[in-house]
DNA sequence: ACTGATATATATCAGACTGATATATTGGCT
DNA sequence: AGCCAATATATCAGTCTGATATATATCAGT
């Protein structure tokens, strides 16, 4: 989706500023599958207050810079429930570890090695991290994502484990004995 | 990585024009993991050919339009293997389709089924084709990449199937109660 | 023979997005 | 005191997507 039916999706929880929109998809199960940059956050909030689609309210805070807070108007709602029933587009998938891995000849066999194990930590550590996550009070739907998400982790990570021989041959043998 | 990177990886295994170079990739195992729209190859490849990265040579074809074949030079195949030995950069994953479950209390119920089991055949559709695939004279590297997409292709399309029910629940009481 | 769809081939461009940077304050750690 | 992280907004160069333009050829259906 783009910025602004990001954003209007975020508000529709609840009124959030600029920053706190950002902050409030990372912590949810969905910023495993979606992702807005600041950069792209603050015009798109502008022009949803200017479009009304959100109402925006500055904030002078006691100890931190001002906060501009947007709300959902009935607009702004119509607006996100007609993008979210248009049939959605195909996922994406952007991976430059397995372009890497593609062309492996290119590189030292220890480099590829080196990434491999890398990244089958890093999965390890990521569905390590979700199933830490606490859902008490998380609708099922987003349950679901949150689910959908810790599942690939797993996956992807048992699937390099059992397959990456294919890729190190026999180097990989030397690492899983020495440990 | 960079449109300027994806396409010295193609060219270093076969000379090739703009056209080819995405066609090339579209029918990589790649092409799951890897995408670039003409638009970003042809100034890419403009680029890369006034630097000394690629050379071209512009064909006059029979009954075709004119096509500009470019091949890697040392240069350009440094440039790709420095690349690739940096650490890569996390995986992305864009998914509006995870989105829209998200937030699946929004929309009408009979919708999310309905995108529920397009997805779920989408990916099933895939996976038989790349079942199909022939890979007849294809690297260890490039199976191993072609065998991680059909893996997770499997694998969405059984986690989705055994757990679709899980939305489509919760869904159904918001309604009964909203009217 | 004609029409429309598809394939080959390059190029351009408006609009959108990323990642970096600037600005300013507070609070914790060394 | 000095440094880093967090809170908060804003801008912008560089990059990429998706649409469009241009031109030719083939092939299936009418």
């Amino acid at each position: 989706m783009d910025t602004k039916t990001l954003c209007l999706a975020v508000l529709q929880a609840n009124p959030a500023s600029g920053y706190e929109i950002k902050k409030t998809l990372e912590a949810s199960p969905l910023s495993h599958f979606q992702d807005i940059s600041f950069g792209a956050i603050y015009p798109a909030l502008t022009w949803l207050a200017e479009n009304g689609l959100v109402t925006g309210n500055a904030l002078s805070q006691d100890k931190r810079p001002d906060k501009k807070v947007y709300s959902l108007t009935p607009r702004g709602l119509e607006h996100l429930t007609t993008a979210l029933s248009r049939p959605p587009a195909p996922d994406r998938f952007r991976s430059d570890f397995l372009l890497t891995l593609f062309l492996a000849d290119l590189v030292p066999r220890e480099h590829v090695m080196r990434i491999m194990e890398a990244r089958i930590a890093d999965l390890e550590k990521e569905a390590e991290a979700m199933r830490a996550d606490d859902l008490d009070g998380v609708s099922a739907a987003q349950r679901f994502v949150h689910d959908f998400g810790l599942a690939y982790y797993e996956f992807a990570a048992n699937w390099l484990r059992g397959n990456r021989d294919r890729i190190n041959g026999e180097t990989a043998a030397v690492i899983a004995k020495t440990g």
